[in-house]
DNA sequence: CTTCTTAATGGTCACTCTGACTATAAAGAA
DNA sequence: TTCTTTATAGTCAGAGTGACCATTAAGAAG
């Protein structure tokens, strides 16, 4: 009665507000950090926030994703556009905001490291937060937060987007620290170095044979983001075998 | 300038129509089959489409998905709880309905070969169709359906979910038949039975020694749905080294 | 009643990939 | 110089998989 069959019927339209939050991730000192806004207005005043906004009349969620990134971050649509932004899912409990009924489509992105966001508007707002040690965020976002967790954890272990993490040019120690500080885990070294180079097209190596120097130790080379995108076969979390095998 | 930086801001707020479209698979006769629905109106009037409606005021997404997959299936609330159902994504591009703005959450759902569905009210338009031989679909659907068919591929590898596709009791015959239907390919039957049952949880056999008579051959042992969500290794799809490897 | 066909089930073997580990190289610090 | 640190190279055993072959148990064909 209330449904439409036929697919969209003009009698039960009911006005919503969609809205975009994005879970910004970036790794700084062998830390998983994401952006957060102080709320400065009811309800949730005062708490932290995941930044976020409106879908603009003739906009989708995407571009509303991308430009709230580029707010908040201080920097242009141009700069933020190489930075990796995925769908993550839809909020729609009825009651996740007090006020009205709001629908909201949450993004993930990954950033380099970048510097603190002082940019001139809104980005004055934002700062970064140890993922894992936020308080209680605003409306449902300790939710949202976690499931963004989650979903990158995973999907580093099937895709080769944890260079997303990186600047243009890096070491295989700062792409293991991605994985480790994302996981949560240490892995071995020469383990992960064989793997992500015996993965054709995940990173390529800087050509001449220059080296960063990064304090102690042997310089290490540098490599750039490869073509391929997915991990095949893909790079496990170690740990988590559930149960004993038969043999 | 338009956007809310703390939030949500009441000026800025635009009126959606929201709702949710779903993809109902099931496998029937080695075929992947998907849940249409003929529109009778315009715009695409006479097109098929995926099933779908209104999310209502006081109704989450999820809720509207289980309460749609109901109605079009012509089965009871109670006895489609059962199924599993997940969310895709969510479509939101300006133009997709040229009618008004509507953002559609879509759902994956996953259901055993089920009867035609001809129950009382909006089920009698729907039909199964094959997947892969659907015509052009109405609105954004054949993308839906693609981006559908391709999540669900890409969660049996890493997840026991297969198992929804199949009755309650199921041969290790048929669970392999949910593989080659989703994927396009033929596996090994020796291979796959061992994988499933070296895989804790994955199936867990019927007790006695019930067989199942389906023709010829010899007859096979029954099985059910274990308590194992997740596939740990996963149980990948063949094909696909992308390249020549180093050594 | 045999024989053929079909499908389930049981097992082998080589190869790949991974985890655990050892060794060497190249830098700064003591 | 020597120590420490980090990058890089290589080894080795075990798990998991793909490609097979063999056996069993049913119906179908003769």
């Amino acid at each position: 009665m209330s449904s439409a069959p036929e697919g969209y019927d003009p009698h039960a339209f009911f006005p919503f507000a969609v809205t975009v939050d994005l879970a910004v991730f970036t790794v700084r000192e062998a830390r998983l950090h994401v952006l957060l806004v102080e709320r400065g207005e009811a309800p949730y005043k005062g708490r932290w926030a995941l930044p976020g906004g409106f879908v603009l009349p003739r906009e989708s969620a995407e571009a509303a994703a991308r430009r709230e990134l580029a707010e908040e971050t201080g920097l242009t649509q141009k700069s933020v556009c190489g930075f990796h932004l995925e769908q993550l899912r839809t909020y729609s409990d009825p009651d996740r905001d007090p006020r009205m009924r709001v629908v909201s489509v949450a993004y993930a992105a990954l950033v380099p490291d970048l510097p603190e966001p002082r940019g001139g508007g809104d980005a004055a707002h934002a700062q970064w937060w140890d993922a894992g040690a936020t308080g209680p965020l605003a409306f449902d976002h300790d939710r949202i937060l976690a499931d963004a967790h989650d979903r990158i954890g995973a999907r580093l272990e099937y895709s080769c987007l944890a260079t997303a993490f990186c600047p243009a040019e890096f070491t295989l120690g700062e792409l293991q620290q991605v994985y480790e500080t994302v996981w949560g885990v240490e892995l071995d070294r020469p383990n992960f170095r064989r793997k992500v180079l015996t993965t054709p097209g995940f990173v390529k190596a800087v050509d001449g044979p220059p080296r960063r120097t990064g304090g102690r130790g042997k310089p290490a080379a540098l490599y750039r983001a490869g073509a391929a995108t997915a991990l095949h076969p893909p790079l496990l979390r170690p740990e988590g075998r559930p149960e004993g095998r038969t043999s």
